[in-house]
Parts: structure tokens; C-alpha cells; sequence
DNA sequence: CTGAAAGCGCTAACAA
DNA sequence: TTGTTAGCGCTTTCAG
């Protein structure tokens, strides 16, 4: 009793193999009537190609994947990349490959690595656009010809991408409100420090915080950009703590340790309580100290993994891809600090691949 | 230029593919020498096999993945359930087929279920061990038949079951208790309301928890058994706090809804904090009404397609399992809460099974 | 428009 | 010990 193929639609319809391949396949050279003779035998008994046979058949080049990402910062995209990687490895036996084009860092060389991916004929390309405008027209390229483009960690929501893969920035924001208030007195002023307010994310993110901030009883909420500079945003802070009330800060961006030191500088370690983004290794020692009291975790390894997820879905299954795709953050305290640093050990220090990927599991 | 086969090798060799065959796969009836001479070329040329013919050739039967979970409660296994439909529906091509035999309710039947599924046939077996005690020879029956037995949600560790998938049950103690903590003065009683301490996720909670709180200045900590049984949680938690100055309680299962009342009863809502344990929509109204402060989410969803996955690429890649695979629970606060509840709707709501699909994204 | 037949690269059963 | 051969399920080319 095995899985019904092409040749029993052929029996069963009284046509030949070939044939049922016209119909299954919109080829031309069938007649209207037969083609929905045999869909319709094939729908009833509920065929389904076998594609590893399809694979051998076509010799098809192998289903392409092209990743262009930053190589910077390491520790956030080092896990972005570990979930690609450990998603398309489950289907390699399908003749799934990977094509990594690295970018230096977000923004820098994005057009010239995602034409060159293109040209390299992938079927997919996964990509992070720091500078959405001017990929805007690579991306539309791409999808004309057929490409599906998927936006990881950053959109570029007016470009046709087909679908976007990031973590919630509004519900980042919101928890970290929600979170912060439940350390201070009502009325507490609180600052977020971001980078740059034209960054969608950046500016979703502080207005999900405000919203819920005061929502929650929270006083008034200052706002400073501190453009991903580590000098910018330790000034700006440390003036703020010597000038204002604050009794909370959210730092939106990876940008936290010169906060963290601004906050020691001030004297009022443990006193003003940090909630921050991501979670770097260096960051550990000021949970410890109690500096940072909780971190929103954007999860790149489990955003890889669906952006893979999805394309593989699309392209082996022909499901249809969301418009975006937006996931939970997690929440790092120092109760489960531990768990996130290990999840980001490099591989070659478990004892084996599945041990590594069942760490992951976060 | 194509990839180089195993013809390319006899071709090479001067034998014959089946000759390379045996060498390749170690199998008997070849000489040492000449397999060596093989292995040389077969390197040299960089071969790597066409894992889609292979495939093809080999024919294996479908793979059947035997499911015995529990039907109630509804709103968790639903979710466990179509966690993991969803992954194995990705493999479908692939000829993996799920054999679903829930029971009733947890640790009832599920001996009767397991032999079923095994009796069935099944290549791997995905199953909460409600009765760790009863189910264990059965366990142990399938391993020693190759049968790969993936405990989720429980566990059953004195058993030979290849491996677990559960969230992490000291950590939602933790998570809870330093959540708890950042609302209360330092020094504040709490109470943890559990099921019964026996029960190995139970203790572990709670232990996760007492030892938080106390690192955390808490101040005494509770525990009361209340055996899954509404009645006896709502009673025992109304004398808790008629006697008590508790100011916050962690409910470690998922019997929160006789608490909630418990505390609207003693007029303590939103004085008491409350921190809860999964999410059902019947906890909505509480959250809103600031009686329920936040909930520890074991992610049903995730943990059957983790559970899934690795049955998956252990069968399909022989990929080794872990040892067991805890994930971290999510926060569900007032700030996220309508995403947790979006997604556990059921999938007809949704426009597309995509959304779903996309909306399952936590 | 439809049928027949030749592979795709590999495995496995049977011959030599 | 080694060679030969017949498929696995599908696509594709060439006849009919």
C-alpha cells in the first residue's frame, strides 16, 4: 500500500504517464477536458509528487539560497547566520544550498552583494537592508524575475520583499515599559536612549515604550537619539542623570554599555534600573551587578531559522509566504541569563552538532 | 562540468559501479585493497552522493510518526498538537505520516495508547508521560525495538526514552520569582500555589522559585498543594490570605483561575501580585484587571515542533538526539498578551493557513 | 493531442 | 570478489 505516484493516476484515468505529467504540470498540449479528468483522480486520491524523484529527473540545479548579512556585529549575526545554517542543513538532502555573501557591517555594500546573489541565480535571498532605499530596486529586480526576497531583522516595507522576518518592535517596547514599571514608584520619569528616530525599528520600539509607559502610571518619558555612538550616548546619558529625576532607562538598541557605564559613573548603579536590547557577552557582568535589570532579546538564531523556514516552505511546498512574519521577544533577567549565554557558545565547544542545536532551543 | 558520480569513479578505477558501491558503504565482499583505491579516487574527486537518487532507490516506507497526547485540557494540547502538525506537515512530501492516538486526559490510558502506536508500527513515538511509572516498560520496549520515544511537555527520566522535550522548569520558577520581586518591597511573603510536589515539574518550579525569591530579598515563601482541584485552590488560597500578609503569588500549574477569584474574593485585586503559569483565554479578563501580573508560557506550540523536528532529523538525517531539549518559557505581560492570544486561535479564523502559519510565530 | 521510452544516480539482487 | 542489471518516480523527447 504505497503512496500513489503518476503511474496510478495514469491507470486509474486510462492515459499514460505522460500524459498525467501535462495535467499535473499546466503543460500545454492536453486537452482542457482531460487535464480536469485527471486533477480531479489525482486530487481524490490525494497525490503528491515525490520529489527526490523530481530531483533526479530535472537534474535540477540545486534550490539556491542566497544570505547576505552583516559579519558585524559578530555576536547578533553570528546566531542570525547559526539559524539559517541550521535550518537549510535539514534539507540538504533535498539538494538545498546555501550561498553566503557577507556584508562588513548593516548598510555597507548591501546593493552589490544582493546583484551579485542574483546573478548567481539563486532561487531565495534572505537579507538584512540597512539602507532599505537604495535596495529598494535590487529587491523589486529580484521579485520580478522571480526571486522571493526575504527581509531578516530590518524591513524594507516599500519594496515588494515578499515577507519580512523581525522580532515585534512595538511589543520590545511595550514590555520593556511594563517591565520597568513594575521596578519604580508611579510617576517615575524614564529615558529611552535609541539610535536614530528614522529607523522604523528604532522608532516603533521608543513609541511602544511611551505608550505603555504611561499607560502603566509611568511619568514623563525624555527621548535622546545617541546614533549607534558609544561617546554620543555616554555624554547624552550622563548629563540626563546629573540634569534629571530618572528613575529608568530603556536603551533601544545594542548601544547599552556606554549607558551602563554612564549609569556607574553617576553613582546610581542598581539605583536607576536599565532595561536593554539583545544580549552580548559583555553585557553579563552588569546583570550581575544588577546595573541592567532585564533585556528584550530580538532571538536572531530562531529569526534565521524562520526565514529559512519560510522560503523552503515556499519554494519545496508551495505554501504561500505571510506578508511578515513578526516574533515574541524574549526576556533575559538574571534568572535565565545563564541559558541565553551558553545558547551563544560557539558550536565547536559542545560535544556534539545535535547538543549545539538542542542548546539553541530557546 | 557536473558533479562526479559513482560511474565517474568506476570509470576511473576500472571496476564497476556496484564495486564502488561496497566500497563506499563499507559492505562486505570487496577487498581491502581495492575499496582503499576507491576511497583514494572517490576523495581525490571530491564525490559526494546524490542524496536524491539514493533516496529514490532506496525506497523506504513512509515514515510514521505515532502522537499520544492528551485531548484536555483543550487549550494547551491544541496548541502542542498543531505545533506539531505544522512541522510534520512540512515533510509530507517526504513521506512522513503522523499517526495521532490521543487519550482523554493526562496519565489516563496512555500505556494502551503507546502499545497501539507501537503495535502500529511506528518509526518514532511522541508522548506525555502522565504515569511516568506505568509507561516506562513500554518506553523501554519501544527503544530496545528502534523505536525512537520522544517524551513532550513531561517527562519520564528513569526511563530509556531517547529524549525530552519540556520547557524549563527551574526557570519558570526563577522568571517568576524575580518578576514577583521587582513588584514587592523587599522582604514581602509570597505563596506558591503547585499541584502536587511529586510531580517532578511541580517541585522544580517551585524550587526554582523559592530559591529566586529569597536571592532576591523576598521574604518568606509558602508552598501549598492544591492537587489540581479548583475547590481546594480557592479555598486553600482564601485562608492563605485571611491569615497571611502575602503580598504575591506564583501558581506553578495551571489551576490559576480558582486564585484569581481567591483574591477578588479578599478584596485584594491588584494588591496581591499574581504571577500565573500558561495562558488560556479565560485569563484574559484577569490580566486586564491587573490581578494576574504576568504568566510563565510553556509554549506548547514550539515544543511540538521541536518535538517533531528532532524526531525528523534523527530519522530522515541521522542526526543524534540530545539527551533532552528544555526551552525557555516566554512572558506573557499586558504588553504581549493580545499576540499570545491572537495566535491560539483556532486557524479558521485566519485568511490563510500562510497567516496561520506566520501567526504561530512567537 | 497522446503514448512510448530513455534516462537522472544510486542500490540491491543475482550472475559470473 | 566483482560485474551486470533492473528498477525507484518523474521528466522529457520523439513518435504516432
Amino acid at each position: 500500500m504505497s503512496k500513489p505516484g503518476i503511474r496510478e493516476i495514469a491507470r486509474i484515468a486510462n492515459v499514460s504517464p505522460g500524459t498525467v505529467d501535462r495535467a499535473l504540470h499546466g503543460r500545454k498540449g492536453i486537452t482542457e477536458e482531460t487535464r480536469r479528468r485527471i486533477l480531479a483522480i489525482a486530487g481524490s486520491i490525494g497525490y503528491s509528487p515525490d520529489l527526490a524523484a523530481r530531483a533526479l529527473s530535472t537534474r535540477r540545479a540545486p534550490v539556491l539560497v542566497g544570505v547576505s548579512i552583516p559579519r558585524e556585529i559578530r555576536y547578533y549575526f553570528d546566531q542570525l547566520l547559526a539559524g539559517i545554517m541550521s535550518e537549510a542543513g535539514r534539507f540538504d538532502r533535498l539538494g538545498v544550498k546555501v550561498l553566503y555573501s557577507p556584508m562588513e557591517r548593516l548598510g555597507q555594500d548591501d546593493v552589490q552583494k544582493a546583484s551579485e546573489l542574483l546573478s548567481r541565480r539563486v532561487d531565495a535571498l534572505i537579507l538584512t537592508p540597512g539602507d532599505p532605499q537604495a535596495l529598494t530596486p535590487v529587491i523589486d529586480e529580484a521579485e520580478s524575475r522571480g526571486v522571493r526576497v526575504i527581509c531578516v531583522d530590518t524591513d524594507a516595507p516599500s519594496s515588494r520583499r515578499s515577507t519580512a522576518v523581525c522580532v515585534n518592535p512595538e511589543v520590545c517596547g511595550r514590555l520593556a515599559a511594563e517591565l520597568l514599571a513594575s521596578y519604580l514608584p508611579e510617576g517615575s520619569g524614564a529615558a529611552v536612549i535609541t539610535g536614530m528616530l528614522e529607523v522604523e525599528d528604532h522608532a516603533k520600539k521608543t513609541a511602544g515604550f511611551q505608550a505603555m509607559y504611561v499607560g502603566n502610571g509611568g511619568g514623563a518619558v525624555q527621548v535622546i537619539e545617541a546614533h549607534e555612538d558609544e561617546d554620543e550616548a555616554f555624554q547624552k546619558c550622563f548629563a540626563l542623570l546629573s540634569r534629571n529625576p530618572i528613575a529608568g532607562i530603556y536603551v533601544n538598541t545594542v548601544n547599552c554599555l556606554p549607558v551602563c557605564r554612564a549609569i556607574g559613573a553617576a553613582g546610581l548603579a542598581g539605583k536607576v534600573k536599565l532595561i536593554t536590547t539583545d544580549l552580548f557577552r559583555e553585557m553579563a557582568v552588569f546583570f550581575e551587578k544588577g546595573v541592567i535589570a532585564a533585556s528584550i532579546h530580538g532571538r536572531p538564531f530562531a529569526q534565521g531559522e524562520i526565514a529559512v523556514r519560510l522560503a523552503l516552505d515556499h519554494l519545496l511546498n508551495g505554501r504561500p509566504l505571510p506578508r511578515e512574519s513578526l516574533l515574541m521577544p524574549h526576556v533575559v533577567m538574571r534568572s535565565n541569563l545563564r541559558h541565553f549565554l551558553d545558547a551563544m557558545e560557539p558550536a565547536a565547544h559542545r560535544r556534539s552538532a545535535a547538543e549545539a542545536f538542542g542548546g539553541r532551543q530557546l
